[in-house]
RNA sequence: GGCCCGGUAGUUCAGUUGGUUAGAACGCCAGCCUGUCACGCUGGAGGUCGACGGUUCGAGCCCGUUCCGGGUCGCCA
């Protein structure tokens, strides 16, 4: 092995071009590839600007040619000599028109044969290639991700300082307030029994830190959800946590469009602004979503009013205190054959629907459904040109008493008909805002009203009137940012006024008690001048994600957790010694 | 916690109706090779068929349990 011995790197792999041949150059890197023809030998080295050939040849002495004989896949070298044109060259690589003809060879580190080739879309299972997360992270694929993440990170930071905005580290080790997601839970040695917990969000520090007179507050915060996870959900990620003062909804969305509009301009996205808006209902009821995808149509319709005494029980019994909706595929006559709508139905049941009709327009114009037996002909009809079902289209309608159930589970089917007939533009970014979110939720199963957004936020000034007598029509100050049908920021308007939080909270059912003990300090702090603000967290690694249009946020985060939520490279979580256990007071756990 | 899919060489996979010594490609090791770039040629090593149990004369294959991974529902204010 050898030693740097005061030598420096003048180059990376990726930068040398025809302009520098002649001069002395030294890379550093790692072996990508070694093609030995006896006398003359070429190395590729990687680093994480790219690849570049070194030749060793006859002008070489003997020992520097056994030396780059003995090169291994992933050994670290470092070589010095002078860059030269190709006499062969390879227009597929951006340094393929040069080479270095190598006259000091550094050997640096050796490499045990790595489990998996260090390429581009490498074919080994995930699970090995976590393992060996840093081999893997090697891959120019990963390098080119977190290189993104890096520069979005940057221009996150740059945007919000040149608007005012001041970065504020809020802690890790918080008061655990079991609302919402599950709390990572850290225990406390010096108060033996007693729990941190780790933040799911910095929500109340971030509006602590407005009533502490900062006025614009940013953090590229990390949170902590211990729910299970998804592909586009980590049990820790980062979100890109906002708050300001002074200011309403309106305001905040144009801060946040504006950031988006730097990233379009920055890394030439292709984004259009503005960006649309919609309301919470109207992407409900045409999308069956409150993050609906729109970069395809494929809107749902109603047949409610169609149907009232279309005679089929099945339809006649949703409609009571319910819908019957439909969405229309077309030209998927020849896809959808019975079969694969049996595996729909399979789908939509598995998701609560009580069944699902379909309807499928031959190309001669005949129709063939699994519920025209049970209503008339012109029912049938209404129902079509409803649909706009055309020769060769299928229709699917969904009926439920309950009217959220049957928009959900259509707008889960509209998802799955898309992507079975692959009408998702590759690509595009459509970002949308979700607005005129309602105040309250109605929870099933604790039968009562829940608040949809947070406790924090504020209903809309006209809501203030029917805040006790309407629940239900309640809207919050609050809106969604979407992206491609995945949701990537959630803001809002917090409530400053102590009796309007007092109201609210009374509202949500909750006791003296239990405010005090939850959210006490932050109710205490807002009998000290709070100004009126409002903020947004947007999904980092979400964000990152969908920018290069990645499947999952293992392919955007550097270390993730698998779907138990463990580390497969450091197996954590672990257990821990009873020692520590014993210092912690929690012996009982062994 | 539910449902679906998967686990065979270092890696990606094939493996017929349950039947002799479990194969291929890439990678790895050795030798040869002066313009390769997925170099080429020759030879070689490499297997707890995820684990345990069962059925059988005989199990990679059938049955049960379990572990691990992926997706998804629940869950994620």
């Amino acid at each position: 092995m050898d030693y740097l011995g005061g030598r420096k790197r003048t180059h990376y792999c990726g930068e040398p071009r025809p302009a520098q041949i002649g001069m002395p150059i030294t890379v550093a890197g790692w072996v990508q590839r070694r093609r030995d023809l006896g006398s003359l030998i070429f190395v590729d080295l990687r680093d994480r600007s790219g690849l570049l050939q070194l030749a060793f040849d006859e002008a070489c002495p003997a020992e520097l040619l056994e030396k780059a004989r003995g090169l291994r896949s992933e050994y670290v070298v470092m070589a010095t000599g002078v860059l030269r044109e190709r006499s062969a060259k390879n227009l597929d690589l951006p340094t393929g028109e040069v080479e270095l003809a190598v006259s000091e060879l550094l050997l640096l580190g050796r490499s045990e044969t790595p489990p998996f080739e260090i390429i581009e879309n490498c074919p080994t299972s995930e699970l090995i290639r976590l393992k060996y997360r840093y081999l893997d992270l090697r891959r120019p694929d990963l390098q080119r991700n977190i290189l993104l993440r890096h520069r979005i990170a940057k221009i996150t930071r740059d945007y919000f300082d040149e608007n005012g905005f001041i970065e504020i580290e809020t802690p890790m080790m918080i008061k655990s307030t079991p609302e919402g997601a599950r709390d990572y839970l850290v225990p406390s040695r010096v108060h033996p029994g007693s729990f941190y917990a780790l933040p799911q969000s910095p929500q109340m520090y971030k509006q602590l830190c407005m009533v502490a007179g900062f006025d614009r507050y940013i953090q590229l915060a990390r949170c902590f959800r211990d729910e299970d996870l998804r592909a586009d959900r980590q049990p820790e990620f980062t979100q890109i946590d906002l708050e300001m003062s002074f200011v309403e909804l309106e305001d905040i969305l144009n801060m946040v469009e504006g950031f988006i509009a730097r990233l379009d301009s920055e890394l030439a996205l292709g984004v259009e602004f503005p960006i649309p808006r919609m309301t919470w209902r109207d992407a409900l009821e045409r999308f069956g979503s409150d993050k609906p995808d729109t970069r395809y149509a494929m809107e749902l319709w109603s047949a409610s009013d169609l149907l009232g005494n279309c005679g089929f029980s099945v339809f006649e019994t949703a409609l009571q205190t319910g819908c019957v909706r439909g969405v229309t595929a077309k030209g998927a006559y020849d896809t959808l054959t019975r079969k694969e709508i049996d595996k729909l139905t399979e789908m939509v049941k598995g998701i609560g629907a009580k069944g699902l009709a379909w309807a499928r327009v031959a190309a001669e114009g005949t129709i063939a459904s699994s519920f025209g037996k049970f209503i008339s002909e012109e029912t049938m009809q209404a129902i079509c040109a409803r649909a706009d079902a055309q020769p060769g289209d299928v229709i699917f309608l969904v009926a439920d008493a309950k009217n959220s159930l049957a928009l959900s589970v259509l707008g889960a089917l509209r998802q799955a008909l898309a992507r079975k007939l692959d009408l998702i533009p590759k690509g595009k970014l459509n970002f949308l805002w979700i607005t005129e979110f309602p105040f309250f939720d109605w929870d099933e199963d604790a039968q009562q009203f829940v608040a949809m957004h947070h406790p924090f936020t504020s209903p809309t000034d006209e809501s203030m009137a029917i805040l006790e007598s309407d629940k239900a029509n309640v809207i919050a100050k609050a809106a969604d940012l979407t992206l491609n049908g995945i949701e990537m920021s959630s803001g809002s308007v917090r409530v400053t006024d102590p009796e309007l939080q007092q109201r609210i909270f009374s509202l949500l059912g909750l006791t003296e008690e239990e405010i005090s003990a939850k959210f006490g300090f932050l109710v205490d702090a807002f009998r000290y001048g709070p100004p009126p603000h409002g903020g947004m967290g947007l999904g980092l690694d979400r964000l990152v994600m969908q920018l290069l249009g990645c499947e999952s946020l293992r392919d955007v985060t550097a270390f993730p957790k698998v779907q138990n939520a463990s580390e497969p490279m450091t197996e954590c979580p672990s257990p821990v010694d009873a020692a520590q256990l014993k210092e912690l007071g929690l012996q009982s756990l062994q």
